[in-house]
DNA sequence: TAGACGTAGA
DNA sequence: TCTACGTCTA
């Protein structure tokens, strides 16, 4: 927490670009794209209570779909996936928390931060994947589905502002 | 992996000194103190393939022992904290690894580095811990016993150097 | 793949 | 207390 400017931000953020990389999570907290350590969904709550969301990552752990271009993505809400090695139950998502975030930033066209996870080629030694700042995107559908776990998952679609 | 020196090294770190305060795990990767991210015992590898002990941190998760004085301490081995969140079963604790090391360490008479995690009192706002390096210990005794949990864990008696 | 004295927020 | 698209090593 040390290290952290405590307010979060919709929108760009100033001295990052589209295309910046980052080899670690806690990077993307200190330089303020995505101020949670391991969620995939940041948002921050406004005075009126509501919330609105800020960022997300992409690691590829869900089943995220990237479109045919990169101005589009269909993006998982979060609760869907169990942690597999502690043989958890999946469970349906709800629309609470990061979830209901994007739900609102739609609700009242608000961008979000996008960072996707790419992998580099034929890394011998050290990291060997690294984040990518994808730019700002609205959420412009959502929807409900069952997942591959006959669960219900909330999906989002996200295209590239301009 | 992109921020460390590779390598391990036994005894005291150039420019630390005891009572030096960190305030995440990662910190003590940085400087050198403790080069794992999560486990409590650090270790090296020998070219002759004995193990031998680097660190230890003690975030009072397991049943340490401090002594009355600050010179020695009673350490719990590595293995017996299940995560108890995800149900885990709490097994015996095995003479390998972490543990097989602090052993090693202990015959070899060999100082091993002690980092505690002391508690801020009155905090509003961000960390209230901190990690302290604690200066160089000798291992000088270890055995056997069971946990609260009716399982194998080893026990390792610090003394603090000088 | 599993295991480890993680970390932050609700 | 619990969850969460973590992170590293063997």
């Amino acid at each position: 927490k040390y290290w952290v400017n405590t307010g979060k931000q919709i929108g760009p953020i100033s001295g990052i670009n589209v295309g910046d990389e980052f080899y670690w999570r806690g990077e993307l907290i200190i330089v303020g794209l995505h101020r949670d350590f391991q969620r995939g969904i940041d948002y921050m709550k406004l005075v009126n209570g509501k919330t609105l969301a800020t960022s997300i990552v992409d690691s590829g752990r869900y089943e995220n779909v990237e479109g045919v271009s990169s101005d589009m993505m269909v993006y998982c809400g979060e609760g869907e996936n169990p942690n597999f090695s502690c043989g958890r139950k999946p469970k349906d998502q709800k629309l609470a928390r990061g979830n209901l975030a994007l739900k609102n930033s739609m609700d009242e066209k608000m961008p979000v931060r996008v960072i996707r996870r790419a992998y580099n080629d034929g890394v011998e030694y050290g990291c060997d994947y690294k984040f990518v700042y994808g730019g700002l995107y609205l959420v412009t559908e959502y929807w409900k589905e069952k997942g591959k776990f006959g669960t219900d998952v909330y999906k989002f679609l996200l295209r590239k502002c301009e």
